[in-house]
DNA sequence: CTGTTAGCGCGTTCAT
DNA sequence: ATGAACGCGCTAACAG
């Protein structure tokens, strides 16, 4: 494998001094055009580019944004990464991923490998294990060095510059949703329970349930898929129990199961079940149905995190900003 | 925002010198006991963690690995993504992803950027526009100075260390099969007609076609999604054509929506038309119906990827290792 | 216009 | 057992 050339052995090649070469390169008025192009062509020639370490050293700056998420298979987490890079690269950062798996060992792990100098801010959706063990310290240490942007989960011991989405909010369109299409007995099903987002979203939707006279709910909490899925056939096929007119699902996942469970059994959509929840919106514009759904908005996540933490890389700002994004409802084939 | 303590504070606090504190931190055998406890005790308290940009520089290696890839939305690159940081993070390096969006510009931003000396190699899918444009010069600059991997993607211009899926082998599995289980009249379904892999598997499939005489083919292919919906649900509808009883999706896209036009148009599967083609694994398997896939096991590519990369990285190989990776057909309920 | 020098943070001889 | 000095590759302040 062939070196890769310094502004040191341009210079010696030319006669000249490395800071002459290094002028030369940034296009410095001190520097002559034609000693400028006599030693940009040499660069060319061999392929010279700075080495982006010692420029990182020297300028104290490295222009990589630091990004953690529990899961590149989520496919919300996977459109916000996307968004983040796009943004990012805009702004002229690079990122740099890494990735939990749910795992605080890995979080803490990440955010100590990333704050050594290697990033100038972070980017992290925490990790479940994190909100299960109401482990926070690690952020708290390392905020004090290096700005962090959180988004999707929120903790009242986060006390960051946060993008989330109102979560309460979008459970709640959907049961007004379901309600004001004159449902009667509403089923909630989540492969999410342990989640703390799961656990959010089941409890907005039992206290629903509570203040409605006009509307029933059921729940069905499963975190084993196949399960879940048998769960689910079980009771919409049961003639034994009320009938279930309306579906919330509260993860892709399980979105997914129920309305493949439906489709299974023939039940016929809107006339005899509706069906909304959260989806892999590319993939579920391909599909039929197409599964009415609650839009998080990825893209705007994305982007207002990465607007976050270059705001605050700027200046050193004191207050926080906790950003929610609002969510809508997209009525496709299975819902009115 | 507080700065991050050096060696050099914690040498003036300590009143010994800087070398000391390197020394005790790297836990030399130079160094006492003593002062190494004090060292440590000091630097866990001001929390203290070397700066890795120095320690790249100074060591000239940066244990990074650089990720290049098209599109994350992609479900296969995704998951070989997520599995090349499983196996890097396995050997102790980290990867700094960049995303081209199938461009031939960013391709060559990303390469230049990474080879600055930000990463020890690089794993790389080319971008689709590389191969529209033939450009592969870019590739050949970088490798003299920077390991490079690709994968996914094969030319003969690219040679490099690679990881491939036996794309002929598999449409003609697929092709075989079909044949195998009585299938007359095959229909090949595809949205990437314009991109390299997309050729590929037409002219596997074609080639089949003008090898047997049992079996006949038809070909569909438009790049608009919306547009291929309403030319397959027309074709397989159309009564006035000879019956399709197969159809053959060559990408995720298009199985996805071949399937869910059968479903729409209340085809029966296996009896009347039956369907085989590229999925989304995870999201294939909550579906109904699962639709009968290829599988291109995307975590041993992942994997492989790395291992030649950082075998490449220990000791300057001169032999070439291109490895292809075999497909298998995996039966769901879309097929017999 | 060009060159000399210092220093970013760290590890590593080589002295002491 | 400890420290002084050098250099990784680069930029920038200061001289000339």
């Amino acid at each position: 494998m062939k070196k890769k050339i310094t502004i040191k052995e341009i210079a010696k090649i030319l006669m000249v001094s490395v800071s002459t070469v290094s002028k030369a390169m940034n296009d410095s008025p001190e520097i002559s055009e034609k000693t400028k192009k006599k030693v940009k062509e040499l660069a060319k020639f061999y392929g010279y580019v700075p080495n982006h370490i010692a420029v990182s050293l020297k300028n104290q700056s490295t222009f990589n944004i630091g990004v953690i998420i529990p899961d590149i298979q989520n496919s919300f987490l996977a459109e916000v990464l996307k968004n983040i890079e796009v943004h990012a690269k805009k702004n002229g950062y690079r990122i740099i991923t890494f990735f939990t798996g749910e795992k605080l060992k890995e979080e803490r792990e990440s955010l100590n490998i990333l704050s050594n100098g290697m990033v100038e801010g972070i980017i992290v959706c925490p990790s479940e294990e994190t909100f299960v063990e109401r482990q926070f310290e690690h952020f708290k240490n390392i905020a004090e060095t290096t700005p962090i942007v959180t988004f999707d989960r929120l903790h009242k011991e986060l006390n960051f510059n946060s993008v989330s989405v109102d979560d309460d909010q979008s459970i709640l369109k959907a049961c007004d949703h379901f309600q004001s299409t004159d449902a009667k007995n509403i089923l909630f099903v989540s492969s999410i329970g342990w989640l703390s987002v799961g656990k959010t979203r089941r409890r907005t939707f039992t206290g629903f349930i509570e203040n409605n006279t006009s509307v029933t709910g059921e729940t069905i909490e499963e975190h084993d898929l196949d399960e879940l899925r048998k769960k689910i056939e079980a009771r919409i096929t049961d003639d034994s129990q009320p009938n279930i007119d309306a579906i919330l699902g509260a993860d892709i996942e399980s979105t997914s199961i129920a309305s493949a469970s439906i489709s299974r059994n023939k039940l016929k959509f809107i006339d005899e079940i509706s069906l909304i929840g959260y989806v892999n919106k590319k993939q579920n514009e391909l599909q039929f149905p197409r599964v009415s759904y609650i839009n998080q908005y990825p893209e705007k996540v994305g982007e207002k995190a990465v607007e976050l933490l270059i705001s605050n890389l700027k200046q050193d700002q004191k207050k926080i900003t906790q950003e929610i994004i609002k969510t809508e409802i997209v009525k496709k084939d299975t819902s009115k």
